[in-house]
RNA sequence: GGGAUCUUAGCUCAGCUGGGAGAGCAUCUGCCUUACAAGCAGAGGGUCAUAGGUUCGAGCCCUAUAGGUCCCACCA
């Protein structure tokens, strides 16, 4: 009983019901067994805010890749799937959701707030993982989890409280990074900087003379681009070396409206050469001040609020925000004759990734994780290959990195988030650090009972730094963490390395005395037609669930993964995705072919579905396909192993369309026609056991399709059992005893005559309906034998009504077309005349080309220096091609000779 | 300022450690041949950015130049 298949692949049928029965059999659930060997990907947990975008279908195709073709090898596969609070971007959503209802996240209190964000994370938390689904991602759903589940959190108070002790963690009162609209600060890789149009106002600050008057006439002037922060300003600096102000250094300037003498200073960071070589200094916003001021012993006024806007050490400007300061304080220094000229001036600009706003230097408290030596072993790891990086030029920017590393800070002033297991006594001021299991009722120090916990929460990127091993049980020593860490290859895109995949390193070696992973796999970036990003405000974004809903999730995996090399970026094209979901339809289309050729033959009482055959009776052609087969699973396999993504769906896809589909099938079609039950019978072997081994090479790509067919091909065969999936079928695997060289070379002779063959067809208007004699003439037996023994597919691909076979020109008419070979001229006599001059000039640029290549040939050949040096396979290659060149050059000027008479 | 990367057919891109330039789309010409018109057969189209160098041999390695993209740093 055979399933018949539709016209046309439908995608829309079968994803849905295949991935349920996936889950169904929990084909994508592990457990440790140490009877196999593991194979772990975990997964970059997503947002809970996100949505799927193409950067995370690019992402998790590949994972899904290289996760089932693991599988199908026999390894115990775990992708560990998981989602990320994402502190800083959920809470800015809340926020927003709460403003619409009118509703200030303080008017809920830390409590109410954290309430409604986990009724947030309820709602929508679950929502990126159904559209991975969609994907078809073969993830381990059973083992989901969430960076503030239980067990995250356990690890992430463990590791912070092991590296407080060992002095690792430290708070700090340093220059941070401030987002005034956020009200946080945020470590150095979340400031983007962006070239802005600003202004330089060039300034002056009066001397203050000996008697302390303040000068009307001597001026010390410089230029900034942030004239508010004025109001901080404890010095101005110029150059120890700098001769102008040799003798001004030490003495003072006054500073307009805060109304302050502050010290002019030496310092070697000023520049002499730029500007005026004044500079001046505030420390408590701009950390290369802030650096000075340290060195200087100089006071640290803080003249902004949380919000940005001035606070009380700015005198008469307190309560304006910082732009309307500025203008105010330019437009008064004006009136004072203080401001010398504006200049127009492009500047770098910092600004938060996550809401745009200019980011603000300022002095707070914060919490730091010492860096110098907890990178030493992330940095040898990739030094010494521990770890590869794909492809190798990452290692660059990573080197770049961790050669500048600086503390991180890790303290953010939000809610949502893992609470620093820190405690304060209020009575004797003792810091007291413990995880929340053993959160202190009073301090250790002074035995007092007032203690209150840091309000603040951990940077987004603490807990996913631990997602390799806290995902696996971590901190206890679970089964799990045994068996399946460390993990095998992360895939993630380049742009996260400095947040995320460095930090996983070091926290690995750290907190595990074991790499996390021994590869990073990278991609680039999915951009529009046009090479832009995809993003919100273009609205330039296409929406993978769109592909899918339209052309199917397999034409969009293998969309992404084609035509791109790893860590480069690419271009989303609607066309591609048609040509995908075009060779899908190819595939479901040649194996309905087979379906249904395999019905007719049972119909007719022949057995098309023999498991165990006899290789010997098989035809040259079969042998021919059976041989290509083989190579590209050697090749592919090879690809997928050194993660050449692309490379192998290309190789697949010539496979498939070209050699199986428009040559194999089409060979075949005469035998399946016929009524020799043998040849019958080999060529539908030969066309399943290509047909599934192609399948499950394609498997990884375009899981959903080849499921389909595969199943029903099974079911065809009567081998169907109810837990046949090709998802655990075995990966095919090289075969010596299906490497036919000659055969293979035979097959080609004939293709070449088709060809060629199709070409004269062609370039003399013959309508394909017109068949003709066709004359294949070789004084070689061998050759002769090839042509006779495939002489029926020869006569139905080159259109001949009769193919005779013979040692000489016998009985050829002299006007014949023909196409030349090496070892064979093939004559097509028409009955009525053809044009002979056309002909005349098809071989004239036939002779040229010979021409040119027997020349290249000799030149090649006679050049001692490629005869001593090159190697003799090499040397051997360009010989036999003389050779051939040679004798088909002999050919064709004897039909040039015959056809000008 | 430092670094990375790209420049290959009209468009978008492959091309693995150097051995005669490829794909998809687009264009042109024929075909509804009983798996597929989401298809089949054929064709046109490239001094592989430029200039040097290494090599028997360079799209591939080295140097310089031009243009594009990105990352890092941030001289106020």
């Amino acid at each position: 009983m055979n399933k018949e298949l539709e016209k046309n692949y439908d995608p829309k049928q079968i994803e849905d019901r295949l991935y349920k029965k996936w889950i169904d059999n929990k084909y994508f659930h592990a457990e440790p067994d140490s009877k196999k060997k593991p194979f772990t990907i975990v997964i970059p947990p997503p947002n809970i805010t996100g949505q799927l975008h193409m950067g995370h279908a690019l992402d998790n195709t590949m994972q899904d890749i290289l996760i089932r073709y693991k599988r199908m090898q026999g390894f115990n596969t775990l992708w560990q799937p998981g989602t990320d609070h994402a502190s800083i971007a959920t809470e800015v959503k809340i926020i927003e959701t709460l403003k619409k209802e009118g509703i200030d996240k303080h008017d809920l209190g830390r409590e109410g707030f954290l309430k409604r964000a986990w009724e947030w994370r309820a709602q929508y938390g679950g929502r990126i993982v159904e559209q991975l689904k969609k994907l078809g991602s073969s993830c381990d759903w059973d083992r989901e989890r969430f960076t503030m589940d239980e067990g995250c959190n356990k690890a992430v108070e463990e590791v912070f409280v092991k590296l407080y002790r060992k002095g690792m963690i430290y708070k700090g009162s340093r220059i941070v990074n401030w987002c005034p609209v956020c009200k946080t600060s945020i470590s150095d890789a979340e400031v983007e900087y962006e070239d802005q149009a600003g202004h330089f106002w060039h300034i002056k600050y009066p001397l203050v003379e000996e008697d302390g008057s303040v000068s009307k006439t001597r001026f010390l002037e410089f230029a900034t681009t942030r004239p508010e922060t004025m109001l901080g300003d404890t010095a101005v600096a110029v150059n120890p070396d700098d001769d102008r102000y040799k003798d001004i250094v030490g003495k003072f300037v006054w500073l307009p409206f805060v109304d302050r003498k502050i010290p002019i200073i030496a310092d070697p960071y000023v520049e002499m050469d730029f500007g005026t070589g004044v500079v001046k200094i505030t420390p408590a916003h701009d950390p290369n001040d802030f650096e000075v001021g340290k060195r200087h012993n100089l006071p640290e006024i803080n003249i902004l609020n949380d919000d940005a806007t001035i606070n009380e050490n700015g005198g008469k400007f307190k309560g304006m925000d910082r732009y309307a300061a500025r203008e105010r304080i330019v437009k008064e220094l004006d009136e004072m004759g203080l401001l010398v000229r504006i200049e127009d001036y492009s500047h770098n600009v910092g600004t938060h990734d996550r809401c745009k706003t200019t980011v603000e230097p300022l002095i707070k408290k914060q919490w730091f994780v010492k860096m110098d030596e907890l990178i030493k072993p992330a940095v040898d790891a990739v030094k010494n290959g521990d770890i590869k990086l794909i492809p190798e030029r990452m290692e660059k920017t990573y080197y770049n990195w961790t050669d500048n590393i600086k503390d991180w800070c890790i303290s953010r002033q939000l809610w949502w988030g893992h609470r620093i297991p820190a405690y304060y006594c209020a009575d004797c001021g003792e810091i007291i650090v413990e995880k929340s299991e053993n959160a202190p009722h009073k301090c250790p120090k002074c035995g007092g009972t007032n203690l209150t916990q840091d309000p603040d929460t951990l940077d987004t990127w603490f807990s996913s730094a631990l997602w390799p091993f806290s995902t696996l049980g971590w901190p206890e020593n679970t089964e799990d963490l045994k068996y399946f860490y460390p993990t095998d290859v992360l895939v993630t895109g380049y742009d996260i390395i400095f947040f995320w995949v460095i930090r996983m390193i070091f926290s690995g070696y750290e907190n595990m005395g074991e790499k996390p992973f021994h590869t990073v796999l990278f991609h680039g970036l999915v951009r529009d037609s046009q090479g832009r990003k995809m993003s919100k405000s273009l609205g330039n974004g296409i929406d993978p669930l769109d592909v899918i809903d339209k052309y199917g999730a397999d034409a969009l995996r293998f969309t992404l993964i084609t035509g791109n090399a790893p860590g480069n970026d690419m271009r989303f094209y609607w066309e591609r995705v048609e040509a995908s979901r075009n060779f899908a339809n190819k595939v479901w289309n040649a194996s309905r072919f087979i379906m249904m050729n395999m019905k007719q033959m049972e119909e007719a009482g022949l057995d098309s579905k023999v498991q165990e055959f006899d290789i010997s009776s098989l035809e040259d052609a079969d042998c021919w396909i059976l041989s290509k087969l083989n190579t590209c699973i050697k090749e592919v396999t090879q690809n997928l192993d050194s993660f050449e993504l692309g490379v192998a769906a290309q190789k697949i896809n010539d496979f498939i369309w070209d050699d199986f589909c428009d040559w194999y099938i089409e060979m075949v079609k005469p035998r399946l026609y016929g009524d020799n039950a043998a040849s019958k019978i080999a060529a539908m072997w030969t066309l399943r056991h290509v047909l599934t081994d192609a399948l499950k090479l394609l498997h990884p790509y375009m899981p959903f399709v080849t499921e389909e067919i595969f199943c029903t091909l099974k079911e065809a065969e009567g081998i169907l059992d109810t837990n046949e999936s090709i998802m655990i079928s075995q990966w095919p695997v090289y075969d010596e005893k299906f490497a036919f060289e000659k055969k293979v070379s035979a097959i080609e002779m004939i293709k070449e005559a088709v060809k060629g063959i199709r070409d004269v067809r062609t370039s003399m208007n013959v309508a394909p309906s017109r068949k003709a004699e066709v004359f294949v003439v070789s004084t070689d037996k061998a050759v002769r034998d090839v042509f006779e023994e495939n002489r029926t597919f020869f006569a139905v691909l080159g259109y001949a009504s009769e193919v005779i076979v013979q040692e000489d020109k016998t009985g050829i008419a002299d006007d014949a077309v023909s196409t030349v070979l090496p070892k064979a001229v093939v004559y097509i006599p028409f009955a009525e005349l053809v044009d002979i001059d056309k002909e005349l000039e098809r071989l004239a640029k036939e002779k040229d080309r010979l021409t040119g290549e027997i020349k290249r040939c000799e030149s090649m050949l006679a050049n001692e220096k490629f005869i001593s040096k090159a190697p003799e396979a090499k040397i051997n290659e360009e010989k036999g091609k003389l050779e051939n060149y040679r004798s088909m050059m002999t050919k064709v000027e004897e039909r040039i000779k015959a056809l000008s008479k």
